[in-house]
DNA sequence: TAACCTATTTTTCTCGATAAAAATCTGTGT
DNA sequence: ACACAGATTTTTATCGAGAAAAATAGGTTA
């Protein structure tokens, strides 16, 4: 009876009782950020912050605060700190001692570093997928493969900066073509990695996809992988990759748009 | 003056004032747990939660209520509960919407799971090694290559479980040997899902080791990497993994010792 | 002036208490 | 007896306050 969702009112009830706060929020997150029912207050922000600093929403090296974050965001402190240790843990925090927490640096050859791991992880992924994936696999690709087409074309179109669609549609292009590979464990680790080298593409100012045709690059890999060549598929992806980070590695040093 | 040290002083002045506490932790935790200076309290329950599941000390599928860790460890909720959250991210610990968080359960497709990914990171990793290691990586190997030794030895003249030397000793080895990968970021992957590894191994009561020459295993293992042959590396690696992943699949299901 | 020690401020971390949710128990009606 | 609704208990999640640590500022001495 007095009794609301957890998750929703408390957030409205911290301080202040009017709509700012989800304004607020809504400017730092993208969206209206509509916490799934159940989802703890720690998971919310978790979500939430995750998501801003992927996007580059929060600057690399950007101290966190706690205070400030719960202006921003409209948390209380415990539900961030723990969020916050959840990001440290997929070392997109860090967090030092009894000096608090902070956006993980960009870094170049962290991201070389980062790229050996996610190529090898990629790479196994496509060729186990390729060898085990059934009919509903390739229709997957096929059908997150149309949206990705339309999605190049709208980016080819603009020249503007990466979008949220963009980044979404690529994420569950690529995600498709190792679906099948059968382990959830190697799924996990190359999301990891995947989300990681996100934040790099899009912290990138200088993003010179002119020269690049991501579009025919995509049809590409799903051509080769639908073939079950797995040989070219690899390839086509390291290429892929490779291109992504020379183009980053050409502009200056990342991490200093703070 | 009335100052100590955070992490010490505020774990004993927790409630009680005497030394039962550090017996229970002791009991728990194998060591007298010494918290590093600067540590933080949430870090430090970290490690030795992190500890207790890895060895055993918890077992899988065990609810991990707030306040029996608090009367266990001594740790406060907030510490504790942050704890908690990294290891959920390590996946170690399951945590449920507002029902809690529990040891994560064992189970043998799980491993299977855990194997191949495991697999594909190892033989990554060992393959850039040894393509890139030099004198002082050869070093590394040769020096943990004995250490492994007695503890082989000594392993299979007492014919008893494995012990945390033996543990400590084989993840120093395996790790020398893919040292040289020269990916940060392929080595913390490596390592989290050797933790997840070593929990399998532990939790078999059944470890029929009397057919297994582990000493044999491991010198060969160093002399193909020394020997930079790549190939025979790869595949010795595989074969002893797949050799413990074998002794616990003819054990029962694992996870009902609780 | 520079180095060092001390006091103050700021920030982080931890605890105890409280509110919210789930689980359990109880009684009621069919 | 069984299913269901309501109330109670137990467990979890969150907040606000306070203790501890680091950072900063100020003052003293060589």
């Amino acid at each position: 009876m007095k009794r609301n969702r957890q998750v929703a009112a408390p957030r409205l009830s911290t301080g202040q009782g009017d709509a700012d706060v989800n304004g607020l929020q809504a400017m730092a997150s993208g969206q209206p950020a509509q916490p799934d029912i159940g989802e703890t207050l720690a998971r919310a922000a978790y979500r939430e912050l995750r998501a801003d600093i992927i996007k580059g929403a929060r600057a690399p090296g950007e101290r966190l605060r706690i205070e400030k974050l719960k202006a921003i965001y409209g948390f209380g402190p415990t539900p961030l700190r723990e969020a916050l240790q959840m990001l440290a843990a997929d070392q997109l925090v860090l967090v030092e001692g009894n000096r608090g927490f902070s956006v993980a640096q960009l870094d170049l050859d962290e991201f070389k570093d980062l790229n050996v791991a996610r190529t090898v992880v990629e790479h196994a992924a496509l060729r186990l997928s390729i060898a085990k994936g059934d009919d509903a696999w390739e229709a997957g690709i096929v059908a997150a493969g149309y949206l990705m087409g339309k999605e190049d074309a709208a980016l080819s179109a603009t020249a503007d900066r990466v979008t949220d669609r963009w980044e979404a549609a690529n994420t569950a292009f690529h995600t498709a073509m190792v679906a099948a590979c059968g382990s959830r464990w190697l799924l996990n680790v190359r999301a990891g990695l995947h989300d990681q080298c996100a934040r790099y593409r899009r912290a990138s100012v200088y993003q010179k996809r002119g020269e690049r045709d991501l579009g025919a690059e995509h049809r590409a890999m799903a051509e080769a992988v639908l073939a079950r060549d797995a040989d070219l598929a690899c390839d086509l992806t390291e290429r892929h990759f490779a291109l992504t980070a020379s183009s980053l590695f050409e502009a200056p040093p990342a991490g200093r748009n703070a």
